[in-house]
DNA sequence: GTGTTGACATTCC
DNA sequence: CGGAATGCCAACA
């Protein structure tokens, strides 16, 4: 299981953290890989599909995105379209892993 | 085949 | 609560 491939994983309305992706493709302890990865992999659906990579935040419940950065805003906006909210810049991963 | 690169997690102050 | 230090391995040139 790849890295991307755990990320097309996660269910609409769910998130997940690095940490879980990381154990989902078979990697516990290699969180880094995941962002990593989700930076070099296909935001653009090369795999015949669109990688979900704005469902993956860091096990704080936050966006690992600079606030204020366009990718942050646009990681947010897309959450929210699927009914993950956050409050302030957290995320309650308790309700929504 | 080798080396560099990270969108982090976890633990320990 | 938060900051620092460490480990991790796939993707890419």
């Amino acid at each position: 299981m790849k890295i991307w491939q755990a990320v097309l994983a996660i269910p609409t309305g769910k998130v997940a953290c690095y940490g879980q992706v990381a154990d989902l493709s078979g990697l516990p302890g290699s969180a880094r890989l995941v962002g990593k990865v989700l930076a070099a992999l296909p935001i653009n659906g090369q795999y015949g599909q669109t990688v979900p990579w704005y469902r993956v935040i860091n096990a704080q419940g936050r966006i690992s995105f600079a606030a204020g950065s366009e990718n942050f805003a646009r990681q947010r906006d897309l959450l929210q379209a699927e009914q993950v909210l956050a409050i302030g810049a957290r995320i309650k991963l308790k309700d929504f892993q």
